[in-house]
DNA sequence: TATTAGTTTTAGACATACCTAAAACTAAAC
DNA sequence: GTTTAGTTTTAGGTATGTCTAAAACTAATA
């Protein structure tokens, strides 16, 4: 079901879809790395801790709405439509984020969990005047790019620590886990979006990092934390 | 279930209700003013847009999560668990469409839908920073009172203008209708939170009531309106 | 090509929240 | 006290979203 808008000349999304569909679209959008590969069933129970056939049912459903191109066995991916719809959610969940931080002075490990329930308000105003009211943020406080009202976005190019050669340096941009665990272990090591980053040397043995932040504190992160750490060079 | 908090030595509440939960809650600390009057499953389906045989499914399994208190045929009423919890949904309701309007600038008829939604989310630090955030509102857009953390509020004494005797005058605290074309009305007549009635004349044949507001302007309005126009006399 | 391990789908259940229709109950009128 | 109208509950069914276990399929190995 669409609708031209007249004024805009763009094509509304008429679909109320539940909770349950749009955190499914989510997750098949970002599985994908926004569309560009085909989702695996298990992938999607995995990502959603759900069973596989729990996907599979909602598959069917969302492929009945148009909002997914599945076919059986062979994966599947968000439509045009479907990708529309995850954009919206993963705005409005990185805009709450910032909401949270910058006014309700919430720490970063802690915005997430609320977010997720934020991010299924429904209401088209609500959303252009939070925006507004932010002051048109480009990035969420774990340094992800916010859809515009359009779904577009830049992808700023962001390298992890562990692939970064001894003696370069750069600026950390984002985090790829904004798990609470990992963010209070960055709290404590001193590491934050914007933190400048050296690499002193890499440990073959383990994957280790020794690294320098803001050219005050050396210290070791671990492969895992490496990984999950992400720089744009400088 | 329920733990005592060792610092506040409050009982926390530890229920998991869900939103339709929530709502029935609500809907029954309204309509028995508090927990005053005994509640009738028909006077709850119409309240919520629902069947009779609904709401005595929906009374079983809140009388076997002891938030209400339920006998068959006899009616039904909040329990002091059940009350904590309708209250601490009418604070959020009313903290979030003060939050609508003041910072989201949303006018008072837009805001009562998108709190339906925003009232359900559990975060209470989310709720203890909005509070802090808005300046410790007493009164929702609509003069309806604030519930603290603890629950409780002062009921202004209110009469709605159809009460009022004629050459009486005073204060709009609040409205009993905020309803989207009700309030567009008051909006259109000059009416608000604040403003100035005096009462000139009272119509017997249909109830209506010709008034002055701010000293200015000169108007009837029908039985319908001045009985949802609550007046704090001076 | 046949076997097999892993993945995915189907089949059949269960819980929540809703509905209509029929039965049970209450309270007021006769 | 009986009848009756209105209310409330029960009975049985639908839709959504979940699950386990079994069947179907795919892709890699032998
Ligand atoms: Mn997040
Ligand atoms: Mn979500
Ligand atoms: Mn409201
Ligand atoms: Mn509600």
């Amino acid at each position: 079901m669409k609708i031209i808008d007249k004024k805009s000349h763009n094509v509304i999304l008429m679909l109320n879809l539940s909770y349950t569909e749009e955190n499914y679209l989510k997750s098949i959008y970002h599985l994908s790395k926004g569309g560009k590969l085909e989702v695996t069933t298990n992938a999607i129970a995995d990502n959603l801790k759900t069973k596989a056939a729990s996907v599979t049912d909602m598959m069917k459903k969302l492929a009945s709405k148009n909002v997914v191109n599945y076919q059986k066995y062979k994966g599947v991916n968000v439509s045009e439509e479907g990708k529309k719809v995850a954009l919206l959610v993963i705005r409005k969940h990185r805009l709450w984020e910032v909401f949270l931080v910058e006014k309700m002075k919430f720490n970063w490990d802690q915005v997430h969990e609320v977010a997720e329930q934020l991010e299924h308000i429904k209401s088209s105003l609500l959303i252009k005047r939070l925006d507004e009211f932010l002051g048109y943020p480009k990035y969420d406080p774990h340094g992800d790019p916010i859809p515009d009202e359009n779904g577009e976005y830049k992808a700023t190019p962001q390298i992890p620590i562990n692939e970064i050669n001894i003696g370069h340096e750069g600026i950390i941009v984002s985090v790829k886990d904004s798990s609470s665990p990992f963010l209070q272990y960055l709290d404590k090591i001193g590491a934050y979006i914007g933190a400048k980053i050296k690499v002193l040397d890499k440990v073959d043995f383990d994957g280790s990092n020794e690294i320098i932040i803001d050219n005050k504190r050396t210290i070791s992160i671990s492969k895992q934390v490496s990984e999950n750490i992400l720089i744009s060079e400088s």
